[in-house]
DNA sequence: ATTCTTTGTTTATCCTATAAACTAAGTTTA
DNA sequence: TAAACTTAGTTTATAGGATAAACAAAGAAT
């Protein structure tokens, strides 16, 4: 049984060709000489992996570049259309589903309300919608690469779904449930994971290395990026931080925990907090449009709740900053929305409660994917996992 | 310019090289059948690596094994004698450096108190106490490999001390003050990530991928392991869980923020409260040991206020494993002698306020290099980097 | 038109892992 | 006790891949 990857030459080639393959999707379009240049490779390797490369339809011939006085260049260029993703936000009363390229951009989009969270009326309409996603991808060399789902719960190593508490789901195995309806390998992760996901590969968080995303929708759940990599815990539910403790004797929270930080900072504190204050009828059905109009009406006491959960949300944002310095904190999620009423309250507390050498390296920005940022997160899953199936890195 | 790491044949030898010394350190002692048989490296490739590694004194045959029906084996070694290493953990009133030999076996050890922590003063007991221990150092083919030191302060990513507000020291730039004295490679962290990196290697967390060291003395430090790797954020300064907030109105503290955990959970939150109860004298120069005293008496008043100590410092816990999902969180450092009053509120507090999920996965272990706990974290800075050097892995 | 540059391919060589053959040295069996 | 069998470790011939150097292709500069 031989379980430790060895060396041998097969492995000096994959290597090789992974870097070419990289500098291509990366730096391109870009010529094999330049290429052999910027890696170190020797023109003649440089020249067979791209040939094996073009031969695996990952890269084709752009066309002739520009003279420097010699010969002209052929430049080579990443086909993001070898294939396509899946990336479904499955939201607690919506399902989002996005066919993208393999470089994220959309390439059909497709939207269903949900009315009932049963399992098995989700799993109708889940599979509708990827049913519809599938029919639509372009004919491609590899197909649709892969299916991703973003899912409001905790989902364990194995992908299985623990605990989706707005769902009201328990040990559910969608993972196995939509591979063996489509035969497409499938990945399952909370939203927050899917949310960094795609915000470092295609959002706001592009090329940074170490990055928290926080996720502020009903609940507050984070996802954490750290050496460009997700970190998902020993059991693959680390990232919890919508429940750590702000208010040490606060009161309890469902999850077991006390004063935790989405009590006052998430959705739900602020609708509650509103209704409380008569500022909104009781489960209101658009209560969150109806705080934007009141909001941009400049009603007081709308604009001092939000005051309020920014500072809320600037204090859960320090406690990450001191315990991760990141170099960037991205919010995002359906709080986004609400962006040019509590970004003061939030820089405020930042700035009166960060050391100021954290102060100057952390960077807060908002969610760029904006709607499509857990969907593209999903479907990002199943990118990464198809190009770096065909990746080795060293270290 | 080549930047990128490219494979060649040199990788490939360099890589099973790492294997087959990986496999000694960790299963030795062990024969070469042995060793092709599990790692799946052929037979005449682990003699080569075996022969290039006794050349290079890493390991050494140790003499025959037992016969298991043929030929004896011949069983091969680490060689824990090849180099020593130093390491200092640099206190507030004190210095304690040790020498270790490769496999963190404390060789011998040396004991200074400071009496004034001014830099010049600080400088010269550090290097009375690390050249007599160059000298004490036996004679090896490696020598001293490096030196490491462990000081209570924020470090950066270039060794650089940023701020150590008990010592009251600011920017020092202690590798170069070390390097230019002995010319040894020298590795300046925070007491937290060395206390870390140690009770990993040689601790109470070896062989644990994802672990967490809470280091509780006057302020509470922590070391973020991840990956099997220290995490060090993004400038070299995060793991400050000890400014975490955990009371949102909280008092103040010195670090900017409010409500930080360190001001409720550690010895200088102990001390002050006992003073404040009037438990122990003001200022008394022995208040741990006093209070221990007293605990083991029976005071209920000192026992009340451990009881409460032990809950924020539960408090905390639960933070951090809400945040990380560790498999094993250590506390260490000087509160590690309460642990006899301090582990059943902290038990306590864990069962109330973990979701069971976590319960079940997350350990709370204490400290097991006890009082070496920095300083020979500090030393495997060094045995870690020279041993890496030798080492590749892929990916 | 000739020379110089740059791009990309071909070729001979070197390095390393490997299988297979081999040597060494033990145990088991009849 | 000798023959057969096992296991350990080394030697040898081979294969795969990177590389430098030579070469071919195609343009720019003079």
């Amino acid at each position: 049984m031989k379980t430790i990857r060895t060396g041998d030459q097969n492995l000096v080639k994959q290597l090789n060709k992974s870097i070419v393959f990289n500098f291509i999707e990366h730096k391109g379009p870009v010529s094999r000489a330049q290429i052999s240049k910027d890696t170190g490779l020797n023109k003649a390797t440089v020249s067979t992996m791209a040939s094996e490369l073009i031969n695996d339809s990952f890269i084709y011939e752009i066309g002739e570049g520009q003279s420097s006085g010699g010969r002209k260049p052929v430049m080579l260029y990443f086909n993001n259309h070898a294939g396509y993703s899946i990336g479904i936000d499955l939201g607690v009363n919506y399902i989002l589903g996005v066919l993208s390229d393999l470089r994220g951009n959309i390439i059909e989009e497709e939207t269903r309300s949900l009315n009932d969270s049963k399992l098995d009326n989700v799993i109708g309409h889940l599979t509708a919608v990827i049913e519809s996603l599938v029919k639509k991808a372009p004919v491609s060399p590899y197909g649709v690469i892969g299916i991703g789902i973003g899912v409001p719960g905790n989902v364990d190593k194995d992908d299985k779904i623990l605990f989706a508490p707005n769902l009201n789901w328990k040990q559910v195995d969608l993972k196995q449930i939509i591979e063996n309806r489509f035969h497409i390998p499938t990945k399952i992760d909370n939203e927050a994971n899917a949310g960094a996901h795609g915000e470092r590969l295609y959002g706001a968080g592009k090329n940074i290395a170490n990055l928290i995303y926080v996720s502020i929708g009903i609940g507050i759940g984070t996802g954490i990026i750290i050496n460009n990599n997700l970190y998902t815990g020993s059991s693959g539910i680390s990232g919890e931080l919508g429940h750590v403790t702000i208010e040490a004797s606060g009161r309890k929270c469902p999850c077991g925990n006390r004063g935790c930080w989405e009590l006052y900072a998430s959705e739900k504190a602020l609708l509650t907090a509103a209704e409380e204050q008569h500022l909104l009828e009781k489960d209101h059905a658009e209560g969150l449009d109806c705080l934007i109009k009141e909001a941009q009406m400049g009603n007081p006491g709308v604009l001092q709740q939000l005051n309020r959960l920014g500072e809320y949300i600037g204090i859960g944002l320090v406690n990450i900053v001191n315990t991760f310095n990141p170099e960037v904190v991205v919010i995002g999620n359906r709080i986004a929305r609400f962006k040019h009423w509590i970004i003061n309250p939030i820089t405020h507390i930042l700035e009166e409660r960060l050391s100021p050498y954290h102060k100057s390296n952390t960077e807060i920005r908002f969610s760029e994917l904006g709607k499509h940022s857990i969907a593209i997160g999903a479907a990002s899953f199943s990118i990464s996992k198809f190009l770096e199936d065909k990746r080795v890195s060293v270290q």
